[in-house]
DNA sequence: TCCAAAGCGCACTCAAAAGGTGCTAATTGC
DNA sequence: GCAATTAGCACCTTTTGAGTGCGCTTTGGA
């Protein structure tokens, strides 16, 4: 389906929050007694999204998370990478990124098909898009139904 | 996953033959003749995208499907909702789609969380790209890598 | 010095979605 | 009547998504 995963959705409403706290830590308790999130979800998400460099990890009792970037410098397309892992664009315009695709022994290839241009145009939104763009205007909240949840 | 299906693909790929054709009726064998995909997927999408009204369907012994509309008249969110049923935009500002969002007893709801104003994006995008802009530019081949299938 | 709070890591289960197939009509041109 | 084609329904298999179990490591403070 064409939707963006609910481990996405964590991870932007975790980084939404980290941007809040201006360079403050926040742990994972704090964020989910904010919003309904499975604590221990949000905490993959949390750790997938420090290996991918965009948030930094203070271990220890008073530990948590920071962002490691200016929300200005943090895109979807990033996030999206981070966390939904293989990028959802793999053209054989971009013979760097060659695998995955299907692209390698495929006969006829020289033109791109259709969906190839929407994937390009998808991802382009995605890489243009900024935290900071979903930052502003006020606090945000969670409009998502999970059900009973872990201890959380 | 943030990605089209291959019902989708699939439906792209023969709606664009479709537009090749110019208002010639089209069967599935043809079409599959032309691109290696499954028979019998492709037959079910085209139903899909009959019974959505985005092609015209004749029965019989030299049967096949036709463009309901002009490419420029056809919307990829038109094939997205076609094929991929539920949209994927859900927002508590659009009262009328209310179902399946989890909005409606969610207690904590005017402000818009940021997966809704991407979703939002996303959908303006898949909204304003038409056929016609996929159609323009030469033949169109498939790129994908699909298995041994069925007979075909 | 000990302990509680926090992050780290692996693996596992459960449910839903995606993709494809079997089989049998119903329709229509030759 | 026969062959080609769409129509409809049910089913299977694989993959992906979401969440949990369990234990370890790090660190601050009582």
């Amino acid at each position: 389906m064409l939707q963006l995963t609910k481990r996405t959705e964590y991870g932007l409403l975790a980084l939404v929050h980290l941007a809040d706290r201006e360079g403050a830590v926040a742990s994972v308790r704090e964020i989910c007694e904010r919003y309904p999130l499975p604590k221990r979800t949000v905490a993959e998400v949390l750790k997938d999204l420090q290996h991918a460099g965009l948030v930094d990890s203070t271990r220890g009792s008073s530990g948590g998370y920071t962002l490691a970037r200016a929300p200005e410098q943090v895109t979807l397309g990033d996030v999206v990478r981070a966390l939904e892992g293989a990028p959802p664009l793999t053209t054989c315009e971009s013979p760097i990124v060659l695998k995955g695709g299907g692209c390698e022994v495929q006969p006829m290839c020289p033109i791109k098909s259709p969906i190839q241009r929407v994937r390009e145009r998808l991802w382009q939104m995605l890489e243009h898009t900024t935290l900071r763009s979903l930052v502003s205007s006020g606090p945000h909240v969670y409009l998502g139904a999970p059900g009973a949840v872990e201890s959380n």
